[in-house]
DNA sequence: CTGAAAGCGCTTACAG
DNA sequence: CTGAAAGCGCTTACAG
């Protein structure tokens, strides 16, 4: 079953089935018609290779997550980024094909896809500082988009969520409410989330003519136990309210505030950054930040089938907004 | 650059080049070598969509897990699967493509891994009772590997564990132990799973000529609350020892045995099926049979590897067997 | 709007 | 052991 068999079912030439199938507009209304009809009846569906090679384009695309399978599960982020992915591609009808970095088979993986020709377009989630895929993908001008900003500012298109306006409205929001002595836990320092979330919170502070003071900044490393020695830290400081840069940092800080003997939110309010799932079942429930994950998937996909289409010049970037989930942690009620 | 460029650098032509390549024995060994140089210096990579086109073989193996992604990573065993596939299929030489059964995709993507020629073969894991994929695949006899055996006992070419004798080792251990009155905590009936590890159970009791007992066997339903429930009635009937048909359902009973003020393993030993993650952390640690999950996936890929190249005529089986992992909550020490 | 034909880059009988 | 050639099933200028 191929295209000449479709040809003469329908009484036309091979050319003009692709045409059908590749929704030409140069063909007439009943031709199109009756080839659809054949096309429907016989269940036909192109060969993907023989497509392909005469093309030039597989539709397919590689998703490549260099995290190991088990840290990859462990997170919630990244099954959402899965899904965002996977639902976009079907709606721009791409194939998706999943890499995780298992190490033994990075080399081997970019040979694979630079040079085979399977992979038209890749996606690259949280990329390492010093990535030798991305640098492959640049030197050889391969279509990519990445996931979160890149650290090292390299001149790639990406998509990311905007975390520095983000920050400042959950500081905004604080402030909203009356606190004035608003403290911050940042992110790991020298990543690119890190800095954006702390430049959120100065543009919030700065907005309401509220002082900077160093003890109220705390570096934190995004993890829980880091979130509460950094908590312990700033009670010095005697804050009002905490912006931490992660939920599980916020966790943290929550253990420190409680065992100082402080009410949350009456003494000090905490707002978060990331909507994990434990958020909402935090003792009190957790205000925090939520990124749309999976549309942060399906905007890379976006975006590339654009670059795909269209072979955009500059790398594009696009930064999707955020919502802040107002719960019991910031006194808002 | 293209199998001709190839040809022209090494002085053959390009019949030879794609021998090479595909390691076909009639080479002369200096021309091998002569071309192998060639090939390694330029890098060169055939083209993946003109070899499928000519081979009629793509080397692309799909994986369909019928859950939604968010279910799926939630679950410690599919990560474990995935990893195995996709490890498996790089000894082979394969691609994988993932599927996940968002709903909406599923005809579509049937269509697509029947007709479009992209795919070579599928594994298909944890199917339902009547999935559309497995008939389609069956009608059309497209190559496939189940993971799991199917409940209704199709004639399909499967993977799994063997549960039975699994369960009978835990159970024999039990024995070992000296305890006689062993209960049982059963998955959902009508489920292999279920069914073979509670004939697992009875093989064991029978080889130590102990006499099943109703009020021994109480059905659980594969969850922590399901396991509570049953242990609290199996708890009248007063067992020395409980195995659970998993961990979460032998959680529950561990829960249900020390409200009901009893000691673990001194009361009531007990042993449960899985070896997920949090096993080793309960109080106290639960002895468990151990699944060869990453295995598991791996032997789907040798099995599938092998009807691709041999094209076996009846459908294979495959059984691994487990291990039992003696923790404290059996009494063994 | 439509068809005949070239071409995509390989593999693989076939002949030698 | 090696090469010339056909063929895999499409797409896409090109001509009409």
């Amino acid at each position: 079953m191929n295209l000449e068999t479709i040809a003469q079912m329908s009484g036309v030439s091979r050319s003009t089935v692709s045409r059908v199938i590749n929704n030409s507009p140069n063909v007439r209304p009943e031709v199109r018609e009756r080839v659809l009809a054949v096309l429907r009846e016989t269940n036909f569906h192109p060969n993907v290779a023989a497509r392909s090679l005469a093309s030039g384009a597989t539709r397919i695309l590689g998703l490549v997550i260099p995290l190991e399978v088990r840290q990859l599960f462990m997170d919630p982020y990244f099954p959402l980024l899965i899904q965002g992915v996977m639902g976009a591609c079907n709606t721009h009808d791409y194939s998706v094909m999943l890499w995780l970095a298992e190490p033994e088979y990075e080399r081997r993986m970019i040979q694979q896809i630079l040079h085979s020709g399977l992979i038209n377009g890749v996606i690259v989630s949280s990329i390492q500082s010093d990535d030798p895929l991305i640098d492959a993908l640049i030197e050889r001008s391969f279509p990519f988009v990445v996931v979160g900003r890149s650290p090292e500012g390299k001149h790639v298109p990406y998509v990311d969520v905007d975390n520095v306006s983000s920050a400042r409205r959950a500081v905004e929001h604080l402030i909203g409410l009356g606190r004035r002595r608003i403290a911050t836990i940042t992110g790991v320092p020298g990543t690119t989330v890190g800095a954006d979330r702390l430049d959120g919170y100065r543009l919030g502070l700065r907005g309401a003519k509220l002082a900077e003071q160093p003890g109220l900044i705390a570096e934190g490393d995004f993890t829980q136990e880091g979130g509460y020695r950094a908590m312990k830290a700033l009670l010095q400081a005697h804050p009002d309210a905490v912006f931490a840069a992660s939920d599980s940092m916020a966790q943290g800080a929550v253990r420190a505030i409680q065992e100082a003997g402080l009410n949350i939110p009456q003494d000090v309010a905490v707002v978060g950054f990331d909507d994990v799932p434990f958020a909402a079942h935090m003792q009190p429930p957790l205000t925090t930040v939520r990124q749309p994950i999976e549309q942060l998937g399906r905007a890379a996909v976006d975006l590339l089938a654009e670059m795909l289409n269209q072979g955009l010049e500059q790398p594009q970037h696009r930064l999707l907004t955020t919502e802040l989930i107002i719960r019991s942690s910031c006194g808002s009620e």
